[in-house]
Parts: C-alpha cells; sequence; structure tokens
DNA sequence: TCTGGGGTCCTAGGACCC
DNA sequence: TCTGGGGTCCTAGGACCC
C-alpha cells in the first residue's frame, strides 16, 4: 500500500504560520513578480479566485474582500517543506519527496499496524511539530492514493485521512465520483480526447479496454489506466534519478530594451544555474540560452529565439559559462524589441568522472579551486556576496518586482521573528 | 498597466548507416 | 513500367506534473 500526504494550501498555510492574525482572513500567494496567483487559502477559493489567475484580473475581489497578498518566499517554503519530510521521516524510513507539498511513502514496513491510525498519527505530529496541517490518501497504486488524497481534501467525515475502499461497491462509488480531468496524469488535453470517445469517469477509464487506450491515447495514459484498476507500474523514488537539465530564467520586472540590461540578466542567470549545478556536482555538456518578448502584447511586434552550444569538456565553471553565454546572447539580440524574460539551461548533465579533452588550455585545478571559495563565501555570507562583474551592481532596470515578501523567518539570522 | 518557473517522458519524423 | 528492409540517433513538439 502506497500513501501520499499533501500539505494543505501549502503557500498560504506557510504565510500563516508566522502572520497568526491572518488566520481567518483570505490569502493568496503570487507568482514571482508578484504576477498570478500561485496559492490560496480555503477563503480565497471560495471568493472563486483561480489557480493561475493572473493577479490584475481580480483587483477588485481582493479590495472588496480584504484579501492578504503575498508575494513568493521560496526560501521559507522550502524550509518549511524540509521540516515536514523530517517529520514524517520520525514514522517512516523512507519517502518519495516528490514536489514541495507532496510525500509519497511505501506503507508496507507498517503493513501489520491499522495504516489509517498511522496516518493519523503522522498526520497529528506534523501539525504540531510544523503547524502544517497534511491530508493523506492510502491506496494499492501511487495514483489511487493520490485520488484518496483528493476524497481526503474534500470529505469532511474523512477527517482529513482517507483510504481507498476494498470492497468492490465502494471502489466503484469513488471512482465514479472521479471526473476524466481530475484524475492524475490525465490534463486537459487527454481528458478532452477521452470526453471525445465518452468517457468523463475514473470508473469508466477502468472499464475500458487496454488495448483501446494504447490505440487511442499513449503508453504514459494506459499506465494510469492500469494504476486506477489497482495495478502498480510506479514504484517509490526514495532516491530521486539525477538531474538532467537545469534552467534559470525571470520575467523582469520592466521590459528590456538595451543590451546591457539583457546583458547582465543572462549573466545573472549563468551565474546561478552553474552555482546550483556545482551545489549537486554536476557538469554540463550543453548550454543554451533564450529571449523572450512579451507574448500577451499582442499590439507589440514579438521576437522568441533560442541558440546553444557544446560546452567542451563538460564544465561548471562560472566563468566558461559566463563567456559562453555572453556570445549566445550577444548573437541573439536584436535592437527594437521590449524583452520580457531571459534565461539559460544547462543540460547533458553528468555526474562523476567525466571525459576530459585533449586541448584545453584552462587550469581546472585552479578553476575548482576558485569556484569553490566563491561558492563557500556565498553560502557564509549570504548568495550573491561575491560575484562576478557582469551580473551588473544596479539591477533595478531590470530585476522581478516582489511588494510584499514577506522575511526569510527561518534561515536568515537578520531576519528572525521577533516577540515583545 | 499588469500574465511564473522548473522539471519529466513520449512520439513522430528526418538524417544517416549498411 | 518496375526502385528494399532494417536499424540507430537526434530533435522538436506535445503532453503532463507541481
Amino acid at each position: 500500500m502506497y500513501a501520499l500526504a499533501d500539505c494543505n494550501n501549502f503557500y498560504a498555510t506557510c504565510e500563516r504560520i508566522f502572520h497568526p492574525q491572518f488566520s481567518s482572513k483570505p490569502i493568496i500567494v503570487l507568482s514571482n513578480n508578484d504576477g498570478c496567483v500561485i496559492a490560496r487559502s480555503q477563503e480565497a477559493k471560495d471568493l472563486g479566485i483561480r489557480m493561475g489567475q493572473p493577479v490584475f484580473q481580480c483587483r477588485d475581489v481582493i479590495r472588496k474582500n480584504n484579501v492578504v497578498v503575498c508575494s513568493s518566499n521560496y526560501a521559507l517554503y522550502e524550509d518549511m517543506s524540509r521540516r515536514v519530510v523530517s517529520s514524517i521521516l520520525h514514522f517512516i524510513p523512507e519517502v518519495e519527496i516528490y514536489s514541495i507539498d507532496e510525500v509519497f511513502f511505501d506503507l508496507t514496513p507498517v503493513a501489520d499496524c491499522d495504516l489509517e491510525i498511522f496516518c493519523r498519527k503522522i498526520q497529528s505530529t506534523v501539525l504540531k511539530w510544523t503547524g502544517i496541517p497534511v491530508s493523506i490518501g492510502i491506496g494499492p497504486t501511487k495514483t489511487l492514493a493520490k485520488l484518496a488524497n483528493r476524497v481526503a481534501k474534500k470529505d469532511s467525515l474523512a477527517g482529513s485521512v482517507y483510504r481507498f475502499p476494498v470492497r468492490d461497491l465502494d471502489r466503484r462509488r469513488v471512482l465514479a465520483a472521479t471526473p476524466i480531468d481530475e484524475i492524475w496524469g490525465i490534463g486537459r488535453q487527454w481528458a478532452k480526447r477521452f470526453k471525445q470517445v465518452g468517457v468523463d469517469t475514473a470508473w469508466e477509464v477502468v472499464q475500458m479496454r487496454t488495448a483501446d487506450i494504447r490505440s487511442h491515447f499513449n503508453v504514459t495514459v494506459m499506465r494510469t489506466a492500469m494504476e486506477l484498476s489497482g495495478i502498480p507500474c510506479e514504484n517509490i523514488e526514495s532516491n530521486p534519478a539525477q538531474r538532467r537539465s537545469l534552467v534559470r530564467s525571470r520575467s523582469f520586472g520592466r521590459m528590456v530594451t538595451r543590451w546591457e540590461h539583457m546583458s547582465q540578466a543572462i549573466a545573472s542567470h549563468a551565474i546561478r544555474a552553474a552555482e546550483k549545478l556545482r551545489s549537486e556536482g554536476g557538469v554540463a555538456g550543453r548550454l543554451a540560452v533564450f529571449i523572450q518578448t512579451n507574448r500577451f502584447r499582442k499590439d507589440l511586434p514579438q521576437y522568441c529565439v533560442s541558440g546553444s552550444c557544446e560546452l567542451l569538456p563538460p564544465t561548471n565553471t562560472t566563468p566558461v559559462i559566463l563567456k559562453e553565454a555572453a556570445a549566445i546572447g550577444h548573437g541573439l539580440w536584436k535592437e527594437g524589441f521590449q524583452y520580457k524574460k531571459a534565461g539559460v539551461m544547462l543540460s547533458e548533465i553528468s555526474f562523476g568522472e567525466t571525459q576530459s579533452t585533449l586541448f584545453s588550455d584552462r587550469d581546472h585545478e585552479h578553476d575548482a579551486k576558485l569556484m569553490q571559495v566563491m561558492d563557500l563565501i556565498n553560502v557564509k555570507m549570504g548568495s550573491d556576496t561575491l560575484h562576478p562583474a557582469a551580473s551588473g551592481v544596479d539591477r533595478r532596470s531590470w530585476s522581478m518586482q516582489q511588494g510584499s515578501r514577506s522575511p526569510r523567518y527561518t534561515t536568515r539570522w537578520d531576519e528572525l521573528p521577533k516577540t515583545s
């Protein structure tokens, strides 16, 4: 049996923990640049504020209902997430961290216990230790655990923990009550295709012949269908597969029209990407840079391009990546457009021993030492304490906007919560 | 005026090989 | 008039997830 623990309204809950005065108010958290709504408390959901909705579209609702608006604070959410996971690890030896607010685990080690009572114990402990309410779904496959989790959240009788039923009749009832587009792995496009062939619920998916699903869809959808009928196709991945690519990108706070600013932004993304790669001990064999205008401004000329180059030998050295990124970016740059976004992608990532090259003029030992010192200083004194000048000193003309970010209460000494 | 960021997997089609 | 069969590798694009 599998379980999925999912934090309720995670980002909104994190904000509330440190601002108890918001506990009864509707509260939303915005994406980077304060653009879209990416998390809502129950009260905000009840007001009809949609997930992913641009915030300017719901200004009226926000004003009329005194909705509390927060910029996103990932330093805080990531640290709270870590605390939730370590609380769960007190009960179960291995978990799969599926996302910042979801954890899968295998219940085989505790098969003798009453699984619901066991999960309720986890639930109450996480709440006590972190302040975060979690809902837990239990099922014979990950897809069914996910489905059970949805019931745990919606059904007030479930009390935040729900086990997918064993009896055929109950099984059928729960599956029939699950609309096609709420199944994990079935998004908008597949849901549309299912509806076209007259399939609207999870129960109807289970009734289909696998061969028919395979021919109408693909193997991913077929696996989902099998999981719905109780045949596991996915295991718990407690050792996450090593990453294959890494992206750092941001929309600009204001439109960028000068190469000077664009080059700073590209440099800054390249620096962050290389830093992240080093922190994981990888090297990249390919580098790509992209720049874009604002796709929502149909009235403005659009320009959306990317370029890439091989990194030989594969590297994680900032100056090397920086130099290549600047060259690619400069090749893409065209005057006369208003740019909205830029980013850097590292791919063909490998770990451990890598093939060297005969004709390199770089002193790799020296590079490694330099990067180590730079990373050490930035970890100790705060990120960006030491950085190449290419990313600029005054970044106001392109850096993102965050009107109301809460302090990084749990990860910065100078932002600790104060009591009086 | 204002619209996020970061990933994975699968498939089809083209280039190329013998 | 009539022009094969069987592979691999790479890339772009589409789907999904949070």
